[in-house]
DNA sequence: GAAGTTCTGGAACGACATGTCAAGAATGCT
DNA sequence: AGCATTCTTGACATGTCGTTCCAGAACTTC
């Protein structure tokens, strides 16, 4: 009973998601935000209430979205353990180009942006957490496949793959374009410790085109 | 003649710098700057403009002393060129934890704040190649060396290694401790396309401690 | 010390920010 | 249709934003 509401809730906050991805927290106004969702400011605060209460449940929206997305990359037999892990640098590297707007990861804006805000700080730690999780679990995976090394760290080599990640946003968004970080991807990925055995079974280990 | 400025430009600059490093261009105010800067908003305007002048102004101070900075990381001799690469991977590790405030590359910021900002773009770009250059030369000082590879991509390398720098820092604001950046710093000195030689005079390869 | 010049701190202003509210519009139920 | 309920819209209060301006302080030169 009573007057249904004019918008959907779910594409108002994917709109909003992608306004604050656009402009930052700071940079962004209740009135941008109103103008992205479509509906007016009291609306808003009935449905979201104030700013702040709205960038989490935004971030919080964002984060499950990213974690279950990186997840299904991620998981899947031994067998492909290792094609898994290419595939994550590689969508790594389109992540921003594949954007029609640019935008970059709402999690590295959070951070970078160094907002003081108790309970996104935590869900952003508890989405890095669960990344890395599966990122260890897939490095394991493909330790026991005997595609890389058995002694190596896989914790050490998933944090060094979510830096390898956020850092390629970073350079997208400075402005390299989607090839080069396709190559960038391609080094990360042979710096992995490859098993000899699968190492040699890729393509060109280490070389690329000569000539710069 | 007339009255001598009461402040240190220099000073004022850093500070401000630090100002901007720490809430963003959208989330510092004009007061925020002058406070930080002790001296009024009349003096601010006089001596460095408008908000935008005076973030650009600093912003490119800052990519001054970065490009030289990381020079001065990176140059020497061919013989301690791998070292020198180690160097910059350990001082990436360390950049945010060693900062009193933890406080991240102000390029960093600006890049994913996605500041339109045609003149402070073209800077940050410059400053990018030029560490790109930096990194480059000491790749191939490594190469020549016997170091490196030498079919290696000595550009692809510098990409990825300015990504992981890049992504250090993001995994730093994040909360991730200074040890365990170290080691992701160590990872990524290890994924280098060493040499067989090389490989094994370094200490031990890619291994670490085994329990996690 | 008087004149001339430059720097300083705060007042002032219009624009815009956030958050609230009340009157009206659109529905379900009886 | 009438009523209760909920959503919407635009106006409003209050504060902060960026920017300008000016009266006075501090210095150099004569």
């Amino acid at each position: 009973m009573g007057r249904p509401p004019g918008f959907d809730r779910t594409k108002v906050t994917q709109a909003i998601e992608r306004q604050f991805r656009r402009t930052g927290y700071a940079g962004t106004s209740v009135d941008d935000i109103a103008k992205a969702g479509g509906l007016g400011r009291g609306s808003l605060y009935a449905a979201f209430g104030d700013k702040s209460k709205l960038y989490l449940q935004t971030l919080a929206a964002y984060c499950d979205r990213t974690e279950t997305a990186w997840a299904a990359v991620l998981e899947g037999p031994d067998e492909t353990a290792l094609e898994r892990l290419r595939a994550y640098l590689v969508k790594s590297a389109r992540f921003v180009h594949d954007d029609p707007d640019g935008l970059g990861c709402m999690v590295t804006g959070f951070v970078v942006e160094g907002i003081n805000h108790d309970q996104a700080n935590e869900r952003v730690r508890l989405a890095l957490t669960r990344i890395e999780g599966s990122l260890t679990e897939c490095v394991q995976a493909a330790q026991r496949h005997g595609d890389l090394e058995p002694e190596a760290d896989a914790p050490e080599i998933s944090q060094l793959l979510m830096a390898v990640n956020r850092g390629m946003e970073v350079m997208a968004k400075a402005g390299l374009d989607a090839a080069a970080l396709e190559r960038v991807a391609d080094q990360a990925f042979a710096g992995l410790p490859l098993t000899a055995q699968t190492r040699s079974q890729q393509a060109p280990p280490v070389v690329a085109d000569a000539a710069s």
